[in-house]
DNA sequence: GAGTTTCGTATTTTT
DNA sequence: TACGAAACTC
């Protein structure tokens, strides 16, 4: 184990020698790094590997720990070494110990089919449903938040739908529709219940309540593990920190984390909670890192600035060890079109003349949605890129169809895996699939399930139906097989249901869909893990990677993400889009404080994401409305506020604004917001 | 009742 | 986009 390459302040961390330690390590300072040479230097102490677990909150940063780990020792030695999100940690005591915690057999639910069960029972109850003007996912949402926050259903809905006020007209009102919300709410708990599903929350909210009352299961639990280590502390919520709490009396915890990066409220997280490590771990101290080594000057400039203007105190000034460079660019854009134009070019100049790869470049967007034009250029330039935080492979509706098959098999009860699948066949639709559904219920086994398929639809291409469910039953020992066969059996209808993208899209998943159920051996544990692990891109997939597909850091792209996946990252020039009034901080903000905060911590993640370039785009229109005022969607015409943008009153100097011709006049129209502008930020396309 | 088409609408962020 | 609801056809 090499301590030389850490400063300090790092090794100090690193060779910390107490019970328990919270590190504070700001943007770029050797947080990732310092979790992972602690956990080598642990193993290199002598300490058993598979009794050391690394928690985190992506699939992706549980694999980058524990590969670079392997990196910095003999490869055998950390063979054993346990790195998982919380759920999937969780998941795996409840499957190692399913007599402690009474989960013999589950399915684990995704957000998904929480919808789905809140529909059927927002239909079972249509009185209380019917003028309560919340959708099913608007439901899951709060009864999510209240568990995850641990506050009260009044609490919530306080906080949810009326922006936590509480005047005498608000009180009337939630005493008015909690009563209906709560019926719902239970309704949904009691499916759960009766179809033994869990929940997201429900993994860890059962590990956690076992162990915080029951010392015999904690006795059982810490014979596992020694030492606990937390990546991204300031995204844990009330319930992550009822799962860990427990292990202080068990364990050694080792935290590391940002207040200033936190950006997981909208899940509960609170990162004040950092603020009271010390007070609630006993025994514990807290060390700060606070010298950047990832960024220029420059970059820490603005993004020092962003913060100050912040009413909130984080008393973090970052610097630069290694020292002055380039400063931050602005670019103002007509449209997003123009936007990825730009983009587009300064990559291929980049990668043609400036000696550098697409790698070497980040692009990061507030959400998902709005890098759609960017990838069409893309595409249309030859850039390759890769998109992290899109649309997981495991959520797709053809591989959703799939899986309710198999789901059926594991847990012939899933009423909401019987539901899809009976609907993929033709003849088969909202109410027949019920019809079908209740009766199949009934049956005491997947046999029997079988038999009376067979013997209820054997018209049309009934018998197929009964057969994928016999194939997959057949070989419940060969995932592979199950998956392969059931697939033969279902294309032709998967074809046509999906003949619009069929061929290029979507065939060629289910290949994939096999590759991965080689790595499993029973249903149950397939069917869990896809669930939970959003085995989001198939390139970046560990279980993949020695298949045919090759990993993606081996090839060169681009890589687009949104924010909330870029933690952790960092490029040699980065491009943050869209930083414009109205989108930073979001309108859907509505001036909440605390929200408008936690975007300025979005904003301030994704600058500190860059090495040596940063680009800012804007979009020009927008600093129009700014100046003038907006109509609501009820007509109102409200007054927009100049300093609800965070780049307002950005001093000069700090950045420069494109010098491109075309976005010359656009750069003077921000110094004179006042103008009249005939062009005035209407989009008539 | 099921299937198809069209239209509208809403899209923060994740396990 | 892309998903769902509504409208339309069989």
């Amino acid at each position: 184990m090499d301590l030389s390459e850490l400063n300090s302040n790092q090794q100090k961390a690193v060779t910390f020698e107490g019970k328990h330690l919270l590190v504070l390590a700001g943007a770029g300072t050797g947080k990732t790094k310092t979790i992972i040479s602690r956990a080598a230097y642990l193993i290199s102490q002598g300490v058993d590997p598979g009794k050391i677990q690394i928690l985190t909150f992506t699939k992706r940063a549980a694999s980058e720990i524990i590969n670079r780990v392997k990196a910095n020792l003999d490869n055998s030695q950390a063979k054993n070494l346990n790195g998982s999100t919380f759920h999937s940690w969780c998941n795996q005591l409840l499957t190692k110990f399913p007599n402690l915690f009474g989960t013999k057999s589950f399915t684990v639910i995704d957000q998904d089919d929480q919808v789905s069960i809140m529909k059927l029972v927002c239909g079972n109850n249509y009185v209380q449903y019917e003028d309560l003007r919340i959708k099913a996912e608007g439901l899951i949402d709060l009864y999510s938040f209240a568990r995850n926050t641990k506050k009260s259903l009044s609490d919530t809905i306080r906080l949810k739908l009326f922006n936590n006020l509480n005047d005498e007209d608000t009180v009337e009102k939630i005493k008015l529709i909690k009563p209906k919300i709560e019926v719902l709410l239970r309704g949904y708990e009691q499916k759960k219940k009766e179809r033994k599903y869990l929940d997201y929350d429900d993994m860890l909210l059962v590990v956690a309540i076992r162990l915080n009352k029951d010392p015999e299961a904690r006795r059982v639990v810490s014979s596992q593990y020694e030492h606990i280590l937390v990546d991204e502390m300031q995204d844990t919520n009330p319930l992550q920190w009822d799962l860990l709490n427990p292990f202080q009396k068990i364990c050694h915890l080792y935290c590391v984390g940002d207040d200033a990066q936190s950006i997981y409220s909208f899940r509960g997280a609170d990162f004040k909670n950092v603020h009271s490590f010390k007070e609630r771990v006993e025994n514990s101290e807290v060390y700060k890192l606070d010298q950047n080594y990832r960024s220029t000057q420059e970059i820490l400039d603005i993004s020092n600035w962003l913060l100050e203007q912040s009413p909130i105190e984080y008393g973090k000034e970052l610097i630069s060890v290694r020292g002055d460079g380039s400063v931050p660019e602005i670019i103002n854009v007509e449209n997003e079109w123009e936007e990825a134009d730009f983009i587009s070019e300064t990559i291929i100049e980049n990668f043609t003349k400036n000696n550098k790869t697409y790698k070497d470049h980040l692009i990061l967007s507030r959400s998902q949605y709005y890098t759609r034009s960017l990838q069409a250029t893309f595409i249309k330039n030859k850039i390759p890129y890769v998109t992290y935080g899109g649309r997981k492979f495991m959520e797709s509706a053809h591989i959703k169809d799939m899986v309710s098959a198999l789901r059926v098999v594991n847990n012939k009860d899933d009423e909401i895996a019987w539901m899809r699948y009976l609907s993929i066949w033709e003849g088969i639709g909202e109410i027949k699939a019920a019809r079908y559904t209740g009766e199949l219920l009934f049956q005491k086994s997947i046999e029997d399930c079988i038999d009376w398929l067979k013997s209820i639809i054997l018209e049309n291409d009934g018998k197929i139906i009964a057969d994928v469910i016999e194939t997959i039953a057949k070989n419940r020992d060969n995932l592979k097989e199950a998956v392969d066969g059931s697939f033969h059996l279902m294309e032709e209808r998967l074809a046509f249901k999906y003949r619009k993208d069929w061929e290029n899209k979507r065939k060629g998943d289910f290949p994939v869909l096999g590759i991965l159920a080689k790595n499993y051996s029973t249903l149950g544990e397939f069917i869990t893990e896809c669930t939970l692990d959003n085995a989001t891109d198939i390139n970046n997939s560990p279980v993949l990677a020695d298949s045919f597909i090759n990993r993606s850091e081996d090839k060169d792209h681009v890589i687009i993400s949104t924010i909330h996946s870029a933690k952790g990252l960092e490029s040699d020039v980065c491009f943050v889009l869209n930083v414009s009034p109205k989108a930073f901080p979001s309108s859907w903000t509505l001036g909440n404080i605390d929200e408008v905060e936690e975007e300025r911590r979005v904003l301030y993640v994704a600058m500190t994401r860059a090495k040596n370039q940063l680009f800012i785009t804007r979009n020009i229109h927008s600093l129009h409305a700014q100046s003038s005022s907006s109509v609501q969607n009820n007509g109102e015409i409200k007054p927009l506020q100049p300093e609800t943008y965070f780049l307002h009153g950005l001093p000069e100097e700090m950045v420069e604004q494109s010098t491109k011709e075309r976005f010359e006049q656009a750069a003077k129209d921000i110094e004179e917001p006042n103008k009249i502008d005939l062009s005035s930020g209407m989009d008539f396309s």
